[in-house]
DNA sequence: TAGTGGTCTAGACCACGAT
DNA sequence: TCGTGGTCTAGACCACTAA
């Protein structure tokens, strides 16, 4: 094996680039079970434990789940224990809440200057701009408008999008392949405006949380951006620092 | 070795209780290096390997840091690039900047309801209230109020304070040997008071992120509770979602 | 009972830093 | 050159799941 400084990548490293080669390509889907750690090893020619080792990585980084006695698995944003890692807000007082996601407008339109900065696109090229509101527990809480390449979501329009059940990147992935792996996200507050206010049914100028989102897929291609104010009289943005 | 459900834990696990048992106690204090694998495998009678897979997560939870060919070190907030580890506040256009926390007042109090439940202590226990402003680039950016166990505090005091070279954490766990291991923060967004806005030269009933930190030291036990207004205008909140 | 991932071991060799 | 962590391998056995 070739293993030169300063182009040095450990063999584990390799292997877990062609297994998440072949996630883009969509050899094995979202939920679907890889092959056995055995079978890999054959395939690519090295040892077992090295191919352990590059799905320890990625399932440290949520790209794979491992299940005792079952098989490896495609994570997959439809599990509901994963429903909260790019969601993170939570009530105040009390427990889970049950949530909803209400579509309020959809349309194509071309890319300006920060979109098509945030986006990594030519300034022109196709995007489609979502509005939608967020309820917690049948409440408004978070009013979102989401910005994404036109290119991945052909077809997507407003009754599209109320076909949706469970998470919006749960319905991303299933209704076209596009599955959301990182998110960076800029948090700062700010004055509602008086459309948001309303939605939000919160007086003009109170204080929101703005949060702004830019969500990668797997070769670290940003595919969405968004900007959400949420009310934050009940719920909290919830972080853990390591 | 016993191996029964459902008290199982694996060995290198039970290795790891160890290590952190010895950090806690400080054998081995922040920046020093503890002992080379191949010695630790054989103090606790088990093969190299499982030493490494319980130092293997430890440095993965930032509790230890490894440095190929030098050994193994105790993790510590003096070290630069952990300073934004506890600190997600970046400038919205332009690089680093430089920070100075100062210190404004610091006094003895004794826990009522809230801050016991916080910090996991008896309602009446002596806790130290510290108030300082963050400021970068010279402008005030955050006003905090910071809530600590008195025990674990011996002596701390406004002038004490004033010797403060580099992070907080970084001076608390030089002066007073209390490293602080993980937190949890709660954001949300709120109406600046009269006072807050004063120190961060905003005006009054500008929007601030409250940010609220329970953090914990070795052995999951809460060692401080504090809370930040942070003016957004220049800054934002940074969090990676993974 | 068979198949999967999970643990533990032992040994060989590589990359890096210090001497 | 030596000691450290880093990689890779091979094999034995344990724990969990499903048939």
């Amino acid at each position: 094996m070739a293993q030169e400084s300063p182009t040095f990548s450990p063999l584990y490293r390799q292997i877990r680039g062609l297994l998440t080669q072949a996630l883009q390509s969509g050899e094995w889907r979202p939920g679907e079970a890889i092959p056995s750690e055995t079978e890999l090893a054959q395939r690519f020619n090295v040892s077992q434990g090295t191919v352990r080792k590059a799905i320890d990585e990625m399932a440290a980084d949520n790209l794979l789940v491992r299940k005792q006695g079952k098989g490896t698995f495609v994570a997959t944003h439809h599990d509901p224990r994963a429903f909260f890692r790019f969601l993170r807000l939570a009530p105040i007082n009390g427990t889970i809440e049950t949530s909803q996601s209400v579509p309020l407008e959809c349309w194509r339109a071309r890319a300006g200057q920060e979109v098509a900065r945030m986006l990594d696109i030519e300034v022109g090229s196709q995007i489609i701009i979502v509005r939608r509101l967020l309820k917690f527990a049948g409440k408004p809480v978070v009013i979102d408008e989401i910005y994404l390449r036109g290119d991945l979501f052909p077809g997507l329009n407003l009754e599209v999008l109320k076909e949706q059940q469970g998470s919006l990147y749960s319905f991303f992935e299933t209704r076209f392949g596009v599955r959301m792996v990182r998110a960076e996200e800029r948090l700062r507050a700010v004055a509602a405006d008086r459309q948001s206010a309303e939605y939000l049914e919160v007086s003009d100028g109170s204080p929101l949380l703005s949060v702004e989102r830019v969500a990668y897929t797997y070769d670290d291609k940003p595919v969405e951006w968004r900007r959400g104010l949420c009310s934050t009289a009940d719920h909290y943005y919830l972080n853990t620092l390591n």
